[in-house]
DNA sequence: AAAAATAGTTTGATAGTCAAATTAATATTG
DNA sequence: CAATATTAATTTGACTATCAAACTATTTTT
């Protein structure tokens, strides 16, 4: 089996069961209810303020309408508060709740982990190759 | 930017757009009716024999049920072909038409540009570097 | 022969998605 | 300034993916 051959193995699997894997690893104790989708809206959203739903949707790839939906459900489990802005009350602000920076966080730490056990053990050289191919596979998927 | 953060911010970027991405990918052309979705199933089913229901829904991860709707749409598409089971009249075997084979031609050919977009330019040693981290991730994730 | 097990499909429910229609507010313009 | 156009978000209708549980048909066990 050569690289290539194992590599695209690896990546297959990966790409499958990608969101499953995420959702095992969110949907833990307090946050049962967060969908691997939910957690994605969540980070969208972002801590500091508040945003609005088109940039919202824009930055997730998605039509308002669907985030529409996605927010009216982290809402009524009281990940995200919706809120108008004064300025140009057509606008809905959307931001977390207390809740939800706590999920956030709890993600973040997910993600920390994740990363820590992928960079253990591998030296400096090594994790350079490692940016290195992730980095042209991000630049592959962009073009 | 440290490694920690940079292989975080790629490793989100793909992990929230993989479908979207692979899709892009394989809807093209011949293949417009192909979802990524569909993709998966047409790879689990393999190109050489024909396989059961039930031993194709557990190499996918999901139900026989999930499966027969999956099916479904493909036979219909003209992808996939349906027929039973001489031996044991309850199997269903699936398995793909010429039409769904060169569509599985078709992805593995974007696959295998993907692994040569990530791998050229790197050395045989940087390679194995390389398959040790991906192991590690998938590791991770199996865990 | 009757009962149990197995393979697959169907059903009923939920989530996520989009495009198009709709509502409400703001901006433009004649 | 009143009518029109634009914009932000929601709602609607349709579709796909998914699961668990009920069901059908067949085979295996007892």
């Amino acid at each position: 089996m050569n690289i290539n051959h194992m590599l695209n193995e690896v990546l297959v699997r990966l790409f499958r069961n990608i969101n499953v894997l995420e959702e095992r690893a969110i949907c833990t104790g307090d946050y049962k209810d967060v969908t691997a989708n939910d957690m994605h809206v969540i980070e969208a959203i972002d801590m500091e303020e508040a945003r609005n739903m088109t940039s919202v949707a824009r930055s997730l790839g998605v039509t308002t309408g669907t985030l529409t939906i996605a927010v009216n459900s982290l809402v009524k489990k009281g990940y995200v508060e919706r809120g108008r802005s004064e300025e140009d009350r057509r606008v809905v602000l959307v931001s977390l709740s207390e809740k939800g920076k706590k999920a956030y966080l709890h993600h973040q730490q997910f993600h920390e982990q994740m990363i820590e056990a992928i960079v253990e053990e591998l030296s400096e050289e090594e994790q350079a190759v490692l940016e290195k191919a992730l980095v042209k596979l991000d630049r592959f998927f962009r073009s």
